[in-house]
DNA sequence: AACCAAACTTGCAGTTTCTGCAAAAAGATT
DNA sequence: AATCTTTTTGCAGAAACTGCAAGTTTGGTT
């Protein structure tokens, strides 16, 4: 159980994620400064590079931060993959606000991109982990990598398409739909 | 055709790319300060920015600065997609060398990773596009944006894997492996 | 309650990264 | 050669980031 200290953490982590995305969307990331940040987040200048190495660190977050590490059932790949990836689904709905203002941020300054791609990363390295324990494969045979990348990014495109949506429908939709267009990937019907 | 100039700018842009490696390969990333990757390149610190935004930058490059946009012939998707993707894999074991010692260092840096994959994510946009273009859908379509997507995974798991055998097999047969495991993806067995 | 140890915050000094601007150098054009 | 464009460079300064050595808060122990 989290005590006062990992409360706090908390706390002082979101404010100042939440501060540095609400001043990069009113004027932008490069007109945005880490003093300011820490600032409206009440914290020293030193004490934000306690929690992020860099300003755009601050931005992107740790989606997945507190998200319990996937686990499989023993289902078909796809169904298996959407079961073991919902409760991260649910919290990104779940912090509805905070994604819809995070993802307008990243559009509006393209460059953060690539760090949200990134920061996916190690939970793409964690879902391969899982299907290989799973399916009994070892870690670095090629099937439960290419089937954890494919899935992190039928996730991206979702997360991606549900924010430019405006949360019109829920999240997981659009992952049903990406996994969906999945299948169609490798049909053979001609282009 | 390219004049003087075109050919100095490679020239310079090579020179940076291959220090800033090298450097980094000798004692690791942070240990390496733009003053010095300049003057291994022999150029001023204040060029080194006029053609790299960060260092971070200039050790991952842009990898595929100069690839033609891709194009897909009438075949399935998988195949039409290989076919596109051939002259990137050409250009990357062309210059092999160049490769081997960026994903070692990459793989010794992990912070790197993430920029790697965001280089890629121009090009999966062009990809998309060129697919909606062959199938007739809206550039904004789910499908082709996830065929670029998954497209995109499986040649950054190939790359990285053709990297840690050290070239033992030509890249392309990594692709076509990583290819060759989509198909699994989705199919109906039981994990 | 008194105390201690660990975790967290803060200030400060110093290095490195990165930008804007204007002048100089090099290349292209006629 | 004269001119125009592109690239390089130096300089000044802002911002980012790090290591260290305090202080402060918290959790647990006696």
């Amino acid at each position: 159980m989290p005590g006062r200290r990992e409360i706090k953490r908390r706390q002082t982590r979101l404010a100042l994620i939440t501060a540095a995305l609400r001043l990069a969307d009113e004027r932008g990331v490069d007109r945005v400064t880490t003093e300011e940040i820490s600032a409206a987040a009440e914290v020293s200048p030193r004490t934000f590079f306690n929690y992020f190495a860099t300003k755009e660190h601050a931005l992107v977050g740790d989606p997945l931060e507190d998200c319990p590490a996937p686990v499989l059932k023993p289902l078909p790949l796809l169904d298996a993959l959407l079961d073991a990836l919902a409760p991260a689904f649910e919290q990104i709905q779940g912090d509805r606000d905070l994604w819809l203002l995070r993802m307008r941020v990243i559009s509006a300054n393209p460059q953060l991109l690539p760090l949200l791609i990134a920061a996916a990363a190690s939970a793409e390295q964690r879902l391969a982990q899982a299907i290989a324990d799973q399916t009994g494969l070892a870690p670095d045979h090629p099937r439960p990598q290419v089937a954890a990348a494919v899935a992190n990014a039928a996730v991206r495109v979702a997360v991606v398409r549900w924010a430019e949506s405006g949360d019109s429908r829920p999240l997981i939709e659009h992952v049903r739909e990406a996994f969906h267009h999945l299948k169609e990937v490798d049909d053979s019907r001609r282009t």
